[in-house]
DNA sequence: TTGTGTTTTATTGCCTCC
DNA sequence: GGAGGCAATAAAACACAA
């Protein structure tokens, strides 16, 4: 009885004025009715007041029925079948609400109702998988990121370890050395000089050069200069070696020479020269 | 038993399609 | 303009812990 009330109370307070209740059968139309207005009221009269709802006799028969749940086996055959479709066109629904006993309405509301609920299962699933993928990237970002923190502590390592074998090396740094180079034109008359496979005189890599006057030989095995350019400025460097220095007798002087390239196409940063170190020795 | 949270049934209002 | 779908919502029914 309290139910009923609240009921009624409840639709009377949402100025709900599409429902009728009329005994056992509860009418709901808005336009797509199931039955009008006029049909319904030649079938029972429709309460005047509230107060009559009290009365229990008048409550029991006039009142709708409580909303009542479906039976397992309606459900059952609802979800078969909504399962091989879950639109409803309209003769399949007058055929599952002649089947189950149910009001075609009921049939559509209740494929209405499981739609929503299909939705919102299919939300919380896809809502799962992006979360899935989500952690996974997230994952590789962080073992990305903890490798490249490793990476960055070995180069501040091996820097350490530059830093402490460069104070063993000779105090002043050969980068450092102030050299007047030599200007580009001389560099081009030594090298455009003719070359001779050293291989044919017998050490390997090293080539003779302009056997009239002193002879720069290029010793390629030490060398990493471009024989193809010889371009920039040459520069002795402090150490000549001896003939009793190195052992050797070959009646030649030595000599170091570093090549700073003014190149533009070579890959060293602005305002650096590209340094090749080469030995070189003056065929006395 | 009762309070509370969840599920199910049903309504309402709005929108789209024909 | 009617039919039907959907989102939001109400309310009954149900489940369950305290």
């Amino acid at each position: 009885m309290e139910s009923g009330r609240l009921f009624f109370d409840a639709c009377a307070s949402r100025g709900n004025t599409n429902m009728l209740f009329l005994g056992n059968t509860e009418l709901a139309f808005r336009g797509r009715s199931m039955m009008s207005l006029e049909e319904a009221s030649k079938r029972r009269p429709f309460f005047t007041s509230p107060d009559e709802l009290y009365d229990e006799e008048y409550y029991e028969k006039q009142m709708p029925e409580k909303k009542h749940r479906l039976s397992s086996e309606q459900v059952h055959l609802l979800e078969k079948s909504f399962e091989e479709e879950n639109k409803l066109e309209p003769e399949r629904k007058t055929q599952l609400a002649k089947k189950l006993g149910l009001q075609p309405r009921q049939v559509a509301v209740w494929f209405q109702n499981r739609r929503a609920r299909w939705k919102t299962k299919q939300l919380e699933r896809d809502f799962d998988v992006l979360k899935s993928s989500y952690d996974t990237l997230l994952s590789s970002y962080d073992s990305l990121m903890k490798e490249n923190e490793k990476l960055k502590s070995e180069v501040v390592s091996l820097n350490e370890k530059l830093q402490v074998e460069a104070k063993e090396v000779p105090e002043e740094p050969l980068y450092d050395k102030k050299v007047d180079p030599l200007p580009v034109e001389d560099i081009a008359s030594i090298f455009s000089t003719r070359v001779e496979d050293h291989q044919s005189s017998g050490s390997v890599g090293s080539a003779v050069v302009d056997e009239g006057s002193p002879q720069l030989v290029v010793d390629s095995v030490d060398s990493h200069f471009p024989a193809e350019n010889p371009g920039g400025c040459v520069g002795p460097v402090e150490r000549v070696q001896s003939e009793e220095e190195d052992g050797s007798d070959d009646g030649r002087s030595y000599m170091d020479v570093f090549v700073v390239s003014e190149t533009e196409n070579q890959n060293h940063e602005e305002g650096e020269g590209l340094v090749w170190w080469t030995n070189m020795y003056y065929v006395g």
